[in-house]
DNA sequence: CGTGTCATTTTGTGATCACAAAATTGCGGC
DNA sequence: GCCGCAATTTTGTGATCACAAAATGACACG
């Protein structure tokens, strides 16, 4: 009695009768999991990550997290190690350094190109969102103001429609986030400032240097307050 | 005669006693091949690429295939359709026009800061490189060129030690290669024209600005002779 | 009490399977 | 002869399995 290849229904976890439609929704699920919760700190660097691990805690079967995790490894959002495990890797001053160096590259060039983009619309909805960044500061909530800030500066590259700086900058964020979080978690957001103001200005004038100094300012500023953490933070050099 | 789950060796595919050893041997085989093929333009822009197609023809399950596919997705190198098949995708002129500012901004960038740790030898290897690039360019072998000019940039760029911007530009490279060799093939490597030349000069004498404007020239130069061919090969544009 | 070694458990990897959606083919009707 | 619909094949996806390597823990020995 071999019965191992009948009633295989194949979807005993979760999804019931919810996603019969879509192709590769699980997996879209996962990334999506994986990724927000890498934007908003919710991994540590240097914890390891398992995929089963993974899988249970989000109800579905290790395959789709093994796909997820090797996209995420792709962009160097997370680091394979010799022995296959997988972790966030955590920040070093070269590193830190390089980030830096190319998000100052690109994400300037990127606003300037969606700069004729931008609608009246979307001056609004930065407006909005800048605001609860404010009072995300005030309040000290760490992770709704990652959320926030990355929604602010992507609600600008977006606008763009690039098919190729976006993604770049997209494995930049997802680079920098976790150990950004950390910072956040040992000094607060109270040392938080930022450009977003001249940035909509910048955007309601059309104006396109301003733009690109406001974002330049912008990352040398959110980017400042970390790099003099991560000097204290790594001894061994 | 239900034994399924029995004396299962699980691998019967091609490495025979090969590589009993190293963790994760079969997806990286399978990595270097695809992104090889991509790299060298065997892989036609547009050409669907099916998971067991690929994998009977390596000799390997669909399995890692599967992940590396993801791999290369993430790293936009593949695109995945809605359906979930996977094509190269083709190139665009508005693909072209970022692809190329990217380029202009992250690799002076990193040849840059690779120009301190090059040595005499790595003068020596580039030489090398570069002279036979000439030939290829004279024997109009453009699977040979493509692979030797690849070689070369990324000798000085591998040189930097950078873990942030070199994936970026590995990304970019994977971009637009297949589309090159689509040209080459279409209008020959005669007309080719490179700064490789004075690359190795700049690096000799340890100056940046000329490094930077060599590279910047040299990508120019490339990118040129295929953003001719763009325009005229997208008539709906 | 510390340290090296062995057994156990965890974990990644590759393979195979079953199913659904998509693509392809074949066939009938107009 | 051409177009639309149904059957078939192809293909991606998620699940489970078996195995090996690595990590972990237990235990004996010095």
């Amino acid at each position: 009695m071999a019965a191992r290849n009948s009633e295989r229904t194949n979807r005993p976890a979760g999804n019931g009768a919810a996603t019969p439609t879509t192709r590769g929704a699980t997996r879209g699920q996962v990334d999506a999991a994986i990724r927000s919760g890498l934007l908003t700190g919710r991994f540590i660097p240097g914890k390891a990550v398992t995929i089963r691990g993974l899988a249970s805690e989000l109800g579905v079967s290790p395959m789709p997290v093994r796909e997820v995790l090797q996209r995420l490894a792709a962009e160097n959002a997370l680091e394979v190690k010799s022995n296959g495990r997988v972790q966030v890797p955590d920040m070093t001053p070269e590193r830190f350094d390089e980030v830096l160096k190319a998000r100052l590259l690109l994400e300037p060039e990127l606003a300037e190109r969606a700069l004729r983009s931008l609608t009246r619309q979307d001056i609004k909805t930065l407006t909005v969102i800048d605001d609860e960044i404010d009072s995300c500061i005030v309040s000290g909530d760490a992770e709704a103001y990652m959320q926030l800030n990355h929604a602010f500066h992507f609600h600008i590259y977006a606008a763009s429609g690039s098919q190729v700086l976006l993604p770049l900058i997209d494995s930049l964020w997802l680079q920098f986030a976790p150990f950004m979080r950390t910072v956040y978690g040992r000094v607060g957001t109270v040392n938080l400032v930022d450009q977003h103001k001249e940035a909509i200005r910048a955007i309601e004038q059309t104006d396109a240097p301003a733009l690109r100094a406001a974002i330049s300012g912008d990352i040398t500023d959110g980017m400042g307050l970390l790099g003099k953490e991560i000097l204290k933070n790594t001894p061994g050099g």
